[in-house]
DNA sequence: TAGGCCATGTAACCGGTTACATGATTAG
DNA sequence: CTAATCATGTAACCGGTTACATGGCCTA
């Protein structure tokens, strides 16, 4: 998916600035489908408008930048609607973490333990994340998705842990064994 | 991942041309690091020679065309290494299917149930793949991480098996709701 | 007073993809 | 005869990112 599809969804859920957008792109479940940068985004905001998918207005508060402030017409939607009606792309999966995983034997015990406790809190992170942001939205399809995210992470944590050291030890036993593994 | 790295972690499991490269990345476990094309492989070996992380000799065959054929040399082994001992960069999951599921109450009942459709036959060959190449390898590391995506995608499927209808019942009713759900 | 947050925007750059050029063999 | 597969490689293009410019407010 792109950049414009990006903006037409959040918007969709109502008015947003660019830096707001950008902020949803990074920290919220809007993550889940692409990702953005202001150098992108503010692009696309703007050619947006100029093909009436969008409008804008300017707030001013005294003290605070000014802000423009984003708004989806019912041309933006027609798009919107019209692009997710054609079949979706696959989803993507890409993980530097498997990579770790597949060449385990090639590394130091001390590496493949610490990608592995580096994956675990994040997933931690993900799920804490995911749980707090159904709870605040009463939107069901929201919701769906936060419980589907969830689900799939949960089990990967799962299989994590309940896996981690068949994979250890396939790894290089390093010089200093000494210490336990906590 | 950049395409040097996926060019040497799949030439470190044994020498390989250009175009093999391409069709693993593509069609088999290899494409959880990185999606790769032609167009980035051939000048990414090229490239890799030159710095001599490989080699490469010319296989002829009468009747077919000359075979390129690259090995990992040390040099190329120890930057493979070196780039999985920094900490691995955060996996990335991208899904359009998920913004579908997000704006079900915009979209008709039938463009959901297609997408939900769609996306089990697709956690479907999927999983049937995954089977499959984990059975034709012996390399533990290998089957780890089929071991590992086995799991996550199964749980994926069971929950959109167990929950697509809330997510149906969420879409616009279309016009052509006499038919059964098969 | 340094750094982080709010806020918008541009320009250079880059890591890729797409399309093209080339050509032989094999399968339908 | 056509299409697919094997096989290598280049060039144009593009959708992004990174870094920069600008500036005020708030917090540590």
């Amino acid at each position: 998916m792109n950049i414009r599809t990006l903006c037409l969804a959040i918007l969709n859920f109502g008015q947003a600035t660019g830096y707001e957008i950008k902020k949803m792109s990074s920290d919220t479940h809007y993550a889940y489908f692409v990702d953005a940068s202001f150098g992108s985004i503010y692009p696309a905001l703007s050619k947006l408008e100029v093909e009436g998918c969008l409008t804008s207005h300017e707030e001013r508060e005294p003290g605070k930048p000014a802000r423009k402030v984003y708004s989806i017409t019912d041309k933006g939607r027609l798009e919107l609607v019209s692009h997710m009606s054609d079949t979706p792309k696959k989803d993507i999966f890409k993980s530097e973490f498997l990579l770790i995983a597949m060449c385990a034997e090639m590394l130091e015990r001390e590496t493949v333990r610490k990608a592995i406790d580096n994956r675990i809190l994040q997933l931690e992170e993900e799920l804490k994340f995911i749980k707090d942001s159904s709870d605040e939205t009463e939107h069901e399809g929201t919701k769906w998705i936060a419980g589907y995210g969830y689900a799939c992470q949960e089990n990967s944590l799962k299989y994590l842990i309940e896996n981690r050291e068949k994979l250890e030890s396939l790894a290089q036993a390093s010089s200093q064994e000494l210490e336990p593994a906590e």
